[in-house]
DNA sequence: AATGAATGAGAATTCATTCAT
DNA sequence: CATGAATGAATTCTCATTCAT
């Protein structure tokens, strides 16, 4: 068949269409917004220029979506973790090493996501209050201190707090100018928990 | 006089050279590397778009300058801080606030910055070593662990989480979506250090 | 049945085709022959891109050959004034007010009419002395000219003269900025008239 | 000097967009607007396809300009018939002829104006109210039957009855089928005052 | 030094047409 | 017959850069 599920919308997305969001999201990655003609992307992608314009409305709309794509992904490992039967301590543990692993695996997201967020195309995003991932972030967080496991700090400074580091360590193990064992990374993570304890 | 200091070299910076940065930064925080032609500099700065080719050898270099030319302000934030008379605590709270504070007045930087690094520009940036910022962050902190103040975690790690914690709450209460007081911001890095700090 | 009659040809025309020329019509009408793309047609008319091209070998042989369907039309209309059995005077009046109010509710193909003829279409069509509608016209004054009604002056000169005053006084009134009523419209046809007549 | 006049306003114009017009006005007469690509306009001005976009905003732009730049040329022509001192029918005679004599001599502006009026370009164009050509023509024939000169026709009326058959005459002769001597040429627009003048 | 008109390579996008189903 | 996804050449337009003044 030649359709494929994404997400859980069930969303069949036609073959070409998902080798555009992969050679979109390689070539972006390489070379930026800018230094990816959407010739380029036909190109890597096997099919015509034109072709594109059949799945997407525009260059813009393409890097939307791509962000709306990729962004599931996201969410899916965050809704993967259920927290509901772990210690919230463990389950913190599990996010963080959760993120940070598909981040490491998935470069071109993270890079990526990183250009977009900072770029222009962001504008045209949803609002921090109706971005799904950051909801459910934040949801965790404001679980966590009505649990009285966290410190009582706003939900949405502790889920940017360990968002952005998550981020910027696999940043810096991806480039290779840090390597960490998972002990280390273990050490990482559990700085970070120990900051935002309640300690009782 | 048509002169001004910069940094610690004393370089004069003509008045047409440094309008030019200005108008680069703002334009391209507003629109991007890619939605600010040079045209649009050249009108913002009040300059004709030949003159920009006197003082640039192209938009390229004119972006890497802009970004050694911020990165120097970043850096003599840094440096101000004179940690040798203050206890390292202390030390590491003013490193935060200050740098906090400077992002959080200086937005166009910040985006600057944040759309820099993630682009192909940054490539042609020096490396992680040889990148003055960095170095002088890690050496702070590299000073912390050897003073037996900070947990016994590459000072790389240390660096970047602090940096980004620091990037990520700055672009969070500028963006509007949330609103920190002084006490809420100390509490931030507070948390940062319990968590970074060896415990005796 | 699927099937209509067209013009004296009794040539059956599909349904289909038909609901392409009337798309076409219309549209062209409203975007031009440029802002009108085939996949608006075949959007417009219900069917798929290519099924236009099972009816019509190019968009050029399209816009021709509907030229031809509409010019039928006109063609119905010259020959169904029966010029024989009536004065000549009363013959030019019939002519003029069919020609007239043919025009006038059938905006579309005048609109198109003159669209057609100033775009280089047009060269691709019959020379006037091949033209059916202008034969017949040429001759309908060569005629009152033969029987003494009309001046000295060359068939083609008055059939322009009477053709052009009926478009642009059917182009005038369509587009609502001017109103004529009946006894008007009577007053204009007969000023052409009492210049073309011989005065006995 | 880089410089000319235009129209009474006295408005320099460089040397390079009077080119462009020149050959937009001649590549649309002959290959229609769609069939005149912007890079054959730069080809045929000698200029590079970039340099029009100094001049103008766009293609459409380009085109709207260049007819009001020929509508221009055409409001001179009735201008400079100095009506005031001569009988009013001479001055028709005048007026007819001096038109006829300009679209005959000037076959581009002739097509490329029946293009525009008849395609969606038009629809960005002043109405008939505020155009200047027709408001003087429209006021002539005012000021015709007001001097009882004239039938009681709405002036409106008269006004596109005459420039129709200008127009229609001047294409006729000008497609080289028909060939109209002077004394023919006289016979035509005495024949239209006679239908339009009233009889004493 | 400064100007800004001119350049032209390159980008996004359109659309007539084809063809496998 | 009918479909509509796919094609890719052609088109409009942008913009970094140059250079005569």
């Amino acid at each position: 068949m030649n359709i494929q599920l994404v997400g859980t919308y069930m969303e069949p997305i036609a073959d070409k269409k998902k080798a555009i969001f992969k050679s979109t999201m390689e070539l972006v990655r390489e070379h930026g917004f800018h230094g990816t003609p959407m010739s380029m992307v036909a190109k890597h992608a096997g099919v015509a220029a034109g072709t594109i314009y059949h799945y997407f409305e525009s260059k813009d709309k393409l890097i939307c979506e791509l962000f709306n794509y990729a962004q599931q992904q996201v969410i899916a490992v965050v809704e993967q973790e259920d927290c509901a039967t772990i210690p919230f301590k463990a389950c913190f543990a599990n996010l963080w090493m959760g993120l940070y692993t598909f981040y490491r695996n998935n470069q071109d997201i993270l890079r990526f996501f990183e250009q977009f967020v900072n770029s222009p195309y962001s504008a045209a995003m949803p609002r921090l209050e109706e971005d799904k991932f950051y909801t459910l972030l934040f949801a965790f967080f404001e679980r966590g201190i009505q649990e009285d496991q966290l410190r009582e700090v706003s939900p949405r400074t502790l889920g940017m707090l360990t968002h952005s580091s998550i981020l910027s360590i696999a940043k810096l193990t991806a480039s290779g100018r840090l390597s960490l064992d998972s002990k280390e990374l273990e050490q990482v993570h559990e700085l970070l928990w120990s900051g935002m304890a309640r300690h009782h």
